[in-house]
RNA sequence: GCCAGCGUAGCUCAGUGGUAGAGCAGCUGAUUCGUAAUCAGCAGGUCAAGGGUUCAACCCCCUUCGCUGGCUCCA
């Protein structure tokens, strides 16, 4: 046998051997890269090669554990349910799923049953194999098999590939880029999670599919952190939390998709909301209200009519149509063109926060997430093209200000045209690259949404994450060319001429609604101490310090501090439970020593405590506002 | 809208054909107590709604409404 000398991770190994495995023996290691392409360990050795191992907890080292489980998961589905037809089975962010079409359902049961299946598999420790074929053979052998999904999927990759490659394991052969783990015995950490439909293709036109969520992980101990991590969030729930801190409220009686605040709920909007016209009223916005139905006229001229109007709800008033607003922008516009705007006028920024009303399709609706009435921090800024892309940065800067003021991570993406859209190519285009050049300009890393723009322009959305992973777009910047087009908008130039203003969509929280959710999932109820509803609450010991506790309640409500009163004849211990349960900031204990000394004893939610004056506190609680 | 699961007291949940049960919360009384639940008593439900099967339905069947997890769509 010829010696083969390789470089692995930087170190020169030599062998006799032919694959890669031959090379590296740890038993950590499910895959390789080389020349930049992930590949099995069953990959053969070429002299010379620079191997770059994969380890079994790197994020890819997981994805392939994970993509491998699908598999199995596959095989031991084939095994008890040889009528469920294979489609697709990717690993995700936090796990995998495979797709199956079923006649029958599969119940959690099932299941169980296909966990155990793959358990067998999985000490069997069977070897995955890797073949390769042309696409006509491998068309030819899944229709043998009678998986017409293979088939599809394969005759759709086109005849320019010329091979395909397939995995082995067991009795299962998927078609597959791989890699993959070399044996079953490697998938030590997985379980089964859900059942869920799902379009083939993600075309809702097409079959519903069977989807069994699962996730896997390098070792059981991963696996239970996990799940540990999805018990806590349940308990992170908003709609769990906006019920136990009587935040918010839904009716059956009153309708799905639509939010009641209740006191609590109630301050913590006004304090969102009170934050937010100080932001926008000392960065150049003006403060505008507009009605909640117009004209159905006017939304024809907007393009709403054909272009949103499925999602739009309808009224009639003396027997004229009405559109409830699905969106603030129509108004803004109105009050733009109210009277002759010259070039020196511009930017003009109107901000509202507008309650809008739109048909969301039953399933959709999500708590606060996702309702059918909410309110928007949304603006429009009217502006001259030389003024576009600082504006642009200047919502940006906001959005990142206001971001770091809430404690938020959050990701960035443009989207691009619709299929169902206004306006004409050249604008589009023009609009697309100023967003792109704005955040290019910052420096600010951004993903592409092909098609995912509104239909009158491109735009930059914001997303934050949710107690249990799941992406919520909050804030949305969008360029629109077509609306000050469709209403003949326009300005007087520094020539005397009319020009075209240039209007900007966008909103920094986006949904009240939906960022009082993710506030909530956030910081698990604790809201940091200046929009806690309730900041502190005041206990006494006994009754007899209760007419003290009164006047220390009165004294802090003087000074805007947001506090309750609990006199209530309970011990401190079963006061300080419910206050730590509502997860009140502080809680000011009084007893005969605080009432003698005309101080009180202010307890942190940590377990800490500090006896204080009434100064010194409200002077603790005015400092915790965000400088804004 | 689609697929699946679910809907019992304010909340969390038992109850698989013989007309409903617990804990917490609530109310009343006793207790006046220093850092996550003091004790006792009382009250609370057309079992989501409508229809059907049955001598008899919370339980089985159908329809509707709502909720949950996904898919599609979106702030």
């Amino acid at each position: 046998m010829p010696q083969i000398t390789v470089t692995v991770d930087g170190n020169t190994a030599t062998t006799e051997g032919t694959i890669i495995r031959d090379v590296i023996k740890n038993k950590r290691v499910v895959a390789a890269r080389v020349n930049g392409d992930l590949v099995d360990l069953s990959a053969p050795l070429s002299d010379g090669q620079a191997i770059e191992t994969i380890d079994l907890d790197s994020d890819e080292g997981v994805h392939i554990i994970r993509h491998s489980t699908s598999h199995v998961m596959a095989e031991a589905v084939k095994l008890l349910f040889p009528d469920a037809r294979p489609t697709i089975g990717p690993s995700t962010e936090d796990g995998f799923y495979y797709d199956f079409d079923r006649a029958e359902t599969f119940s959690s049961e099932d299941l169980e049953k296909i966990e155990k299946k793959m358990e067998e598999l999985v000490s069997q420790d069977l070897p995955f194999i890797r073949k390769e074929m042309t696409s006509q053979d491998a068309i030819s052998f899944f229709r043998e098999k009678g998986e017409p999904y293979k088939v599809e999927i394969i005759s759709d990759l086109g005849d320019d590939l010329g091979t395909v490659s397939l995995y082995e394991q067991g009795t299962f052969v998927d078609l597959c880029r791989g890699p993959h783990v070399p044996s079953t015995g490697y998938l030590k950490a997985f379980k089964l999670l859900s059942v869920a439909g799902a379009y083939w293709r993600g075309d809702e036109k097409n079959k519903m599919l069977q989807r069994i969520y699962g996730t896997a992980f390098s070792s059981p101990k991963a696996l239970k952190q996990y799940l540990n991590f999805l018990e806590e969030a349940r308990k992170r729930d908003h709609r769990k939390l906006g019920r136990e801190l009587e935040l918010f409220m839904q009716s059956d009686d009153i309708g799905p998709g639509m939010i009641v605040y209740m006191p609590k709920g109630g301050r913590l909007r006004t304090l969102i909301e009170d934050f937010e016209k100080k932001i926008h009223f000392k960065r150049g916005y003006d403060i505008v209200y507009g009605p909640s139905i117009l004209r159905g006229k006017l939304w024809e001229t907007s393009g709403h009519m054909d272009n949103y109007k499925e999602n739009m709800y309808f009224t009639e008033v003396d027997g004229q149509l009405y559109g409830i607003k699905p969106m603030n922008c129509l108004s803004h516009i109105l009050i733009y063109k109210s009277k002759v705007r010259s070039y020196r006028d511009l930017p003009l920024r109107y901000f509202e926060l507008g309650n809008v009303t739109r048909h969301e399709k039953s399933g959709v609706i999500h708590g606060l997430m996702r309702t059918r009435q909410f309110t928007q921090d949304d603006a429009h800024i009217f502006c001259r093209p030389d003024q576009l892309i600082d504006e642009i940065t200047a919502i940006i800067n906001l959005v990142e200000e206001v971001m770091a003021i809430f404690n938020f991570e959050y990701e960035m993406e443009i989207s691009t045209r619709p299929a169902k859209s206004i306006g004409s190519d050249e604008d589009w285009e023009m609009a697309t690259k100023a967003l792109m050049d704005s955040l290019e300009k910052k420096g600010l890393p951004f993903e592409i949404n092909e098609g995912d723009g509104a239909f009158y322009g491109p735009k930059i959305d914001v997303k934050i994450k949710d107690a249990i992973g799941r992406s919520w777009q909050c804030a949305t910047i969008q360029c629109d060319f077509s609306l000050p087009e469709r209403f003949d908008t326009h300005y007087v130039g520094a020539d005397g001429g009319k020009h075209r203003p240039v209007m900007l969509h966008r909103v920094i929280l986006g949904s009240i609604e939906r960022f009082i959710g993710v506030l909530i999932e956030h910081f698990a109820g604790a809201f940091p101490v200046w929009i806690s509803p309730v900041q502190a609450v005041i206990m006494c010991i006994t009754d007899a310090q209760a007419g003290y506790a009164e006047q220390v309640a009165d004294e802090l409500r003087k000074n805007d501090v947001r506090v309750e009163l609990d006199v209530r004849n309970e011990k401190i211990g079963y006061k300080i439970r419910e206050a730590r349960l509502q997860k009140v900031p502080y809680m000011i204990v009084i007893g005969d020593k605080e009432m003698g000394d005309q101080t009180i004893t202010v307890r942190e939610r940590s377990g800490e405590q500090e006896t204080m004056t009434l100064a010194e506190f409200t002077a603790i609680v005015k400092n915790a506002e965000p400088v804004i």
